[in-house]
DNA sequence: ACAAGGATCCTCT
DNA sequence: GAGGATCCTTGTT
């Protein structure tokens, strides 16, 4: 549970990736988030913000395995990404939902007396998370440990990307920690 | 330099 | 269930 996730461990196909990370656990400081919904952008998928060409914003989509890609979303939100796949290869994880381990009084504050994590952008404030975090790697303020494995997992399509192809809106590359 | 829009969340009806 | 918040990123002039 305390083991560190390499970077080895983000270096594989991102929807393995995506899958495992569940029951992981995200720790900034005393704020311990356990992952529960996952969501994977890789290469070739037309919904992957990378699907337009390399930008500052996305550029360390494209950088190597074990690092962060946040981004802000409806200039209020900061969406939280771990970026998979071998170095040149765009692809990352939107860590979509969590639970508090730890931390609840830190979460609670930055979350005005909130404490439900379901929503990406609920998990980027509960980590206190902003722009300048986005292409740091991962264990400089932020880490992510092994925790137990979920019971059961559901898959579903991929939530706000309705401008992508339909076969990648309807591919079920999100996964769900159920039980 | 400008305009459009976004991998969302909260409040109010 | 509808609508507003809010500001960065991007592509275009």
């Amino acid at each position: 549970m305390l083991e560190p996730l390499s970077a080895h461990f983000f270096d594989r196909d991102t929807r393995s990736v995506a899958r495992d990370l569940l029951g992981c656990v995200l720790v900034r400081e005393e704020v311990q988030v356990r992952i529960l919904e996952a969501e994977a952008y890789f290469p070739g998928d037309s919904a992957n913000h990378a699907a337009r060409g390399r930008t500052p914003r996305n550029a360390p989509m494209w950088g190597p395995p074990g690092h962060l890609y946040v981004y802000l979303c409806y200039g209020i939100h900061t969406l939280l990404n771990l970026v998979t796949e071998a170095e040149g290869r765009p692809a990352a994880v939107l860590i979509r939902a969590g639970e508090v381990v730890t931390g609840h009084d830190t979460v609670r504050s930055r979350r005005g007396g909130r404490l439900d994590l379901i929503g990406p952008g609920k998990v980027g404030q509960a980590l206190g998370l902003d722009l300048g975090w986005s292409g740091r790697p991962l264990g400089q303020g932020l880490r992510v440990v092994r925790g137990p494995a979920p019971p059961e997992v559901r898959t579903a399509p991929r939530v706000g990307i309705d401008a992508a192809d339909p076969a990648d809106v309807a591919a079920c590359w999100r996964y769900i920690a159920a039980g």
